[in-house]
DNA sequence: TAAAATAATTTGACTAGTCTAAAATAGTTC
DNA sequence: GAACTATTTTAGACTAGTCAAATTATTTTA
């Protein structure tokens, strides 16, 4: 069974929001997420379930099943990829790499996915930080970090894992010069969904939500500086 | 007007049909390059005149128009690029080479593709020795070299530039060991549509049909070994 | 618990690209 | 110039993916 990119980003949709929160994924977020209307939404995973990529129930909503997890996979995995070699050997901007890796993940073989990945000398991570599955698909565990949220005033952290889902996210924190690297200390963190830190490099505090901060990957400075 | 990867294709098609005799390309000579059946071509001639890339007359044939060569080259390029990167970089075997450049050659931005011309410094040739369009589409003047069919027997050549549009020609050459920069002595041309060369690195000499040494671009060897 | 609001699905239509089968045209032969 | 053949086009149908409009479930609210 062979795959539209239509059809495999539809999958990829369906993969994150599912790991957003722990629900069965809904038609109207799909439909959100992917800029299409709840009617493609409910064809394609009628389509999508037969196919056995994923488990639909209406009106209840979609979860992918272990084939439809491994076509996702696979995508992250050559996306990520991708990202690498468009950052570290075509010295892509930042803001680029997102679409062009986008586009491409859907038309490269496993050949040239594994040869990049021999070429790049295999890169464990990508250049948000984020961990590369490995041919076989499975996920290097991470390394020892946590939610940005799990400091408290006061304390300094290292960015090792940068979200990159949300294109408005990814903008904001490359503007305020926040990525993989980055010396961070947190200055406040008011009961209010809101964490202010300041950047190393940085002349002003940088106010992030909450729904951002938890999902930037830090490590405890160890007091030398980065 | 943006186009399919389908109609690239079959633009390409007639590209190099069109240059192969000087004629207008038949719909039943681009079924058979594309392996669609003659209706589907004449459809999307059809829709290929109507968007201004070809010039089509019902019974008569097609003709690129300024824009539809424009196209071409722009994918001639890119396909061009990513051979080079493929061989150079990732190591490709040959037999693979072509297919994967000509998935991503539709998909690959001008953005990407410019980065990658500097990635590879900036070549002006392929691996088969081809020309490499620059980024305002003009095709570098070729260097000195002629067809192999304006050798005589006793001359030895350097080959510079392999054809390769016939997936059954370049596996024939390559398994003759017969690749730019190859060193071959003409043994004998006879009058029959027939040239025999010996490779100075293989031990049996290698008869070629002229409609391939036509395509065989080589210069006289300079009698310092290569 | 019934009405209102929200969310999801069905229906029918449209586009791009493909096919088979049938009709038309062009070119060739006698 | 009529007949035959080869090529090309037309006609009609199919799939994938999309949409707008209408309908049906589900959930919330009163």
């Amino acid at each position: 069974m062979t795959l539209s990119p239509i059809a495999e980003d539809y999958l990829t949709a369906i993969y994150y929001l599912q790991t957003e929160h722990e629900r069965a994924v809904g038609t109207a977020e799909i439909s959100e997420d992917l800029g299409v209307t709840p009617p493609s939404v409910t064809s394609m995973l009628e389509t999508l379930d037969e196919q056995g990529f994923v488990e639909y129930t209406p009106y209840e909503g979609v979860e992918l099943s272990a084939e439809g997890e491994s076509v996702v996979l696979r995508l992250v995995r050559n996306h990520r990829l991708l990202e690498t070699f468009l950052v570290e050997c075509l010295d892509y901007p930042w803001s680029e790499v997102h679409d062009e890796a986008d586009r491409l993940e859907h038309h490269v073989s496993d050949e040239f996915v594994s040869r990049l990945e021999a070429f790049l000398g295999e890169p464990t991570t990508d250049p948000h930080g984020d961990p590369i599955p490995d041919s076989s698909l499975s996920i290097p565990t991470e390394g020892p970090f946590a939610p940005l949220t799990e400091y408290g005033p006061g304390e300094t952290v290292v960015v090792e894992q940068v979200p990159h889902r949300d294109p408005d996210v990814r903008e904001y924190l490359t503007r305020q010069g926040i990525g993989p690297g980055t010396r961070l200390s947190v200055e406040d963190a008011p009961p209010i969904d809101l964490v202010t830190v300041f950047p190393a490099s940085g002349d002003a505090s940088v106010p992030l939500p909450t729904h951002v901060a938890r999902r930037l990957g830090v490590r405890a400075a160890d007091g030398t500086s980065n």
